[in-house]
DNA sequence: ATATTATGGAGTCACAAAGTCCACAATATA
DNA sequence: TATATTGTGGACTTTGTGACTCCATAATAT
């Protein structure tokens, strides 16, 4: 029931990326900047290129660019991006079988705690957690 | 991000504890109807006995009731027990440092995330679950 | 006295998260 | 066109922990 490192990696990077969302950005840059280990955040960004959140481009001058703006990309894509599909209980699965699916007195529980949890990810844009950390930068300098 | 087996042996067994509250449930009874293995349900039962929610007698006819009415345990007490304390993201803990700390811009949402989802156990007792599942029953009867 | 129950702790196993490494492909530029 | 720079893809290692077992011990009902 905890954020994974390597979800917090990807959304590290993809904020840092927001700052400026037109720009390229190597992942020298984002691994140096943000610190994460270069080799794990290859890996991370592959995924992200996969899911379409980002598009690369190699050689020198490559790199990586948002691709859509950060008012478009909410946590959600993120975290499915990265872990798959959302789900509290396993039960929750498609292929999975249990038999005591129908009566189960505490799945309308977790399903109640899940949606609410996708409800709120879908509803926080890259945008939203920019902001977020200009507010707190101006409540320093007041 | 997913609820562990060992919470779901947990509220399994404190649910079907919760059908006879007053009476009293050793851990073969448990183990058989709820089908978890017998010497893993030993381990589980000592931290809710630990914890308070249930108390143990030894010898025959020893075994485990519940130490609260179902109405006045939420799952939330339930979850504790087993995981600790409820936190989405390492940095929640008190002793962890992270630099990042001050100015980061995803924080405010795991936490809203998490205060959410602490509100939803605490506002889910074991009665409740209790009566989902007869309504559950009583719509197969019709 | 004996069988039955929980307790406490040590130990095993499997799997996944976290991280490394390397050979390869694309490409800007000198 | 050679070279340096960047990302790609996959194999591999490490580490931690969830899930589970086993056993010796303590309490207690009959």
């Amino acid at each position: 029931m905890q954020v994974t490192k390597t979800l917090d990696y990807a959304v590290r990077s993809l904020t840092y990326m927001g700052h400026q969302p037109i720009g390229k950005h190597s992942m020298k840059e984002i691994s140096q900047e943000q610190h994460i280990p270069l080799s794990y955040l290859a890996k991370i960004m592959r995924r992200l290129v996969k899911k379409g959140l980002v598009r690369s481009s190699l050689g020198p001058d490559g790199g990586y660019t948002l691709r859509k703006s950060p008012n478009e990309i909410n946590l959600r894509d993120i975290y499915e991006a990265i872990e798959g599909e959302i789900r509290m209980v396993e039960c929750m699965d498609k292929d999975s079988i249990c038999v005591l699916y129908d009566t189960c007195p505490q799945l309308p529980v977790w399903d109640k705690i899940q949606l609410s949890m996708v409800k709120i990810l879908e509803d926080t844009t890259l945008a939203d957690m920019l902001k977020e950390r200009k507010n707190i930068t101006m409540n320093q300098v007041n």
